[in-house]
This record gives C-alpha cells, structure tokens and sequence, in this order.
DNA sequence: CGAGGGTTTGAAGTGCATCAAATAGTGTGG
DNA sequence: CCACACTATTTGATGCACTTCAAACCCTCG
C-alpha cells in the first residue's frame, strides 16, 4: 500500500515519457513541457488503488509500467473489469466530459510506474489547441471501437473463444509459424478481463488446448500453428483475423 | 425495401433539424448552413440497411424520427446489438477515425426519417473548428460511458434486472408515482438490445413482473411503486438510481 | 376469415457460476 | 536447501441462467 513519489530533477525524462504517448503525437513543444512541469511520476505496488468511480478527478494518468486495471463494482463488490492497460496508455482523462468525477476505479495490478497530470492543463489547452483535441478524438474513437468489440465478444463468443482471441491478440506482431506466447499478468486477472470466473478460465483454457492442440506451460502458451487457433476463435466474430487493435507506439 | 429521397426546397427546415443535435450546440451559423446544403432528407422503411460494417464511408446521418439499430454480425449472420437510437442522435461519424470505413452496420429498426450529410464536410469543419471538436469530444464521451456501463450490466445483472435497468431508465423524465411506460420498439428488439433472446425476454419480463409488482399490458408497463423495482434491479449495478443517461436536446 | 409476424409456453440441453477441496507454485525464514 | 505459509491454479460436484428447438397462442391487417 506504500507509494513512492519520486521528485525528479531531470524533468526532461518525463517530457520523452508524454511524447510517447498517443494523445500527445505531434505535440507541440510547449505544450510538452508545460504539461511536464506539472507531471508527478510514482511507483506503486500491486493493489493500489488510484482513485474511485465517482471520485472528484483532478488529475488523470499515464502507465510508464506495469500494468493497471479499471473497473467498475457494485455495492456488495462484485466487479466488472472495464480494460487493462500497460505502458503508454492514458486513463481518468474521460472525468473532462464526466462533470469532472471518474466514471470507473482503477488499481495497479502489477506493481507500475505512473505519471500523473494535472487535469486542468488538458482542458485548458484543448480549448486552445485544436490538433490536441483532434488526437483526442482518435484516441477516444479507438478506445470506442475496442468497447465495442468487447460488447460483441462478451455477447458472442463462448469462454474458450474469448480466450483464443486474447492470445491472437497478444500474438499479433509475430510472423512466425511457431509462437511463443507469456500471459501478461496473472490467470485470476487475465479471467476478469475477459469477464468469467478463474475457475471457468481454468477449464476453457484446457478445452481450447484440446480443440487447437496449442500448448500450455503455467503461464506460457505456444502455438504450433495458427490456423486451427483462428478457425476455432474467429468464427464467433464479425472481424476477421489479423484484427489488431493499433499498437501502443514505441 | 423502398426509400424515398425528397428535394428540400425548404432547406430551412434541415438547419432547424441540426440545431437540435448536440453535436452542433453552438455551432456557428455558417457551419450549420453549409452543412445542410450537402444535406440529404430520406424515409426509410423498417428493415432498411443503411450501411454495413466497413463500408467506406461517404456520409454520416441523423435521425429525425424512427428508430435506427447498430450491431455487428457475423458470417454466420449471429448478430450483437451495439445501440438502438432515436431522434436526435447522430451515426456513422466514428469512420472518420476508422480509415473512412464504418466499424458496424446500421438498419432501420422502425420507419425512420433520416438526413445525411456528407463526411467530408464534419473532416473539414473539425480540422478548423476547435469548438466543433470539443462538442465532438463530449458526445464521444458520452457514448463511452454509455458503453463502459453497457459492459457492466451484460456483465453483472441478470436477464430481468437488465430489463429492469431499461424500464428505469424509460421512466427517468417522470416524478409520478403511479408510471406508465410504453416500449419503444417491439420485444423482440428490445430483447436484443439487453443481448438476451425473445424466450428469455419473455419470460425474464414475467419473472420481473412478480419480484417487482410492475403490471404489463402488452407494450405498456405500469408501475404503482418504483421501490421494489429500484431495489430489484439496481443492486446489481455500480450506478445509483437516478442514473440518467444524458437526455436529447428538446 | 385467414395469413403472418410477434409473443408466449414447454421441454430439454449447454455453458458458466458456485462451493469445496486438492494441488502446484512462490517467497520466507530458518 | 528445506519447511512453512500463502497464493494461484486446477479439479470435482452441483445448480442456475440462459439458449435452443418446437409448438401454441395472439394480434393485426388485408
């Protein structure tokens, strides 16, 4: 539950960490460094949560590592995972156009290291700044896209082809016959974010391995070949198989 | 299957048409008017497919009556309901970020009244219009949170508690205590919309009717008492009651 | 009145959740 | 390097929610 807020006297690191950023893309210099001036940068340990659905939201942030879950519960707990993101992914900026409060929790759910930013510089320079609020247009269309194809495979797809369309994702930039492929973080998580109980990702996992004869060792999954993999998966889904979601830049 | 195109001679009443779209609050004058000089009004009857996922896209539309239904499919024609809408919303607008292609399919769900504009003209607006882009900004993220809590309630409520849900939500404008809702579209649809099939619409609606003491007549649902109907269904929900979506603009 | 679509009801099956318990894996201190 | 504690994962048994397939019913409209 300990956070280490780190004062950094080589504020330029952080201005490579904005540029990196998405949103943030043919940015002028200006507006970099005045956000950098303002930027906070933490570690902070698994299970620390960031802030609260319905939380006054003065600042939103950005993941240099690890990674973090959003979610959205009710009162006795229950929680519906709304996205996990990791490295270079911008999250609580939607509070601008939410009366200012979050519409989801976060947590870190891998121990990461996160910038955070006032709010107030975003807002105000997105009413100046044309070119930012036009990459904030497409950042938010692509989250939308994603939402909706979550829409769709949480609706369409059984447990185990929702499975087989999370490792064809993570698979994505490979080309080779042979894959290996590492969760990214724990199964317990990985079942969340697919929206089904550990216990039915457990058992999906292993009816997937016998229908498309890839691999599972813990938490490294190889495939031989792909094909069986994308038939097995892909038939329950309206797009067809190299459907990346665009890359987190680099 | 017929649609039938009718020259304005009033182009007027397009500009009025506009005006009450939020996307267009506040939209300056000339913006309106050029808009509507590429304006297209047509009727369309049900089962009219307006588009399909990743069509290229030439124009994005807006409903003046009816009601208009996106979803994704796919091959073998299992369809997911991504939104139903009615007057006064826009669609289509998100290929400008999805390389000018359509990211799901539209059909008319009711006899609908629909005006379209050509795409060009939002792109070019937009890339001048700081103001434009900030309303866009808004509504995309009111269509975010609409969906964040779209996958929160297929997640989390059942099939009854989902209608539920959109009773409520029907019933947000009234103080009354005594309520009567008419459904907007038939159940079938409706069923489709909260991702449930008609039998179990059918017979979560009854379920329903006895945990809440709601009383249904056909389309019109009657509800003396909303407490147990609140109680029913929001528990299983990260929302407190009054938790409208924005209305339309009047 | 009869046709056809929307809606309900019935019977049976499937997928996932739940509860309980066993097993594997990881990090700790000795 | 081992034993222990604790967590992650798997496995088993059972139940419930929703789907599927089939048929009846109902309502509207020609």
């Amino acid at each position: 539950m300990i956070s280490a807020t780190e004062r950094l006297d080589d504020i330029s690191v952080i201005e490579n960490d904005l540029l990196s950023v998405a949103l943030f893309k043919n940015g002028c210099q200006t507006l970099i460094k005045q956000l950098a001036s303002g930027a906070q940068y933490q570690k902070h340990p698994k299970g620390k949560i960031l802030f609260v659905n319905q939380d006054p939201a003065e600042r939103f942030y950005i993941i240099k590592s690890g990674w973090v879950k959003l979610f959205r519960e009710t009162v006795d707990g229950t929680q519906a995972v709304v996205d996990i993101l990791d490295r270079g992914h911008i999250f609580g900026e939607h509070a601008l156009f939410n009366n200012g409060l979050y519409s989801y929790s976060a947590e870190v759910a891998e121990a990461a290291e996160i910038i955070s930013l006032p709010m107030q510089y975003l807002q105000k320079e997105l009413q100046q700044n044309n070119a930012l609020s036009l990459n904030m247009l497409e950042t938010m269309a692509q989250q939308h896209l994603k939402l909706d194809k979550e829409v769709e495979h949480r609706s369409l797809q059984t447990a185990p082809q929702r499975i087989g369309c999370f490792i064809l994702r993570l698979a994505r930039d490979t080309q080779d016959d042979k894959i290996t492929i590492q969760l990214p973080y724990d199964k317990t998580l990985v079942a969340s974010r697919l929206g089904m109980q550990p216990e039915t990702f457990s058992r999906a996992l292993s009816k997937l391995k016998n229908q498309t004869g890839i691999r599972v060792k813990g938490s490294i999954i190889e495939v031989e070949n792909l094909s069986p993999l994308i038939e097995y998966t892909c038939n329950a889904c309206s797009s067809n198989y190299p459907c990346k979601d665009l890359p987190p830049e680099e």
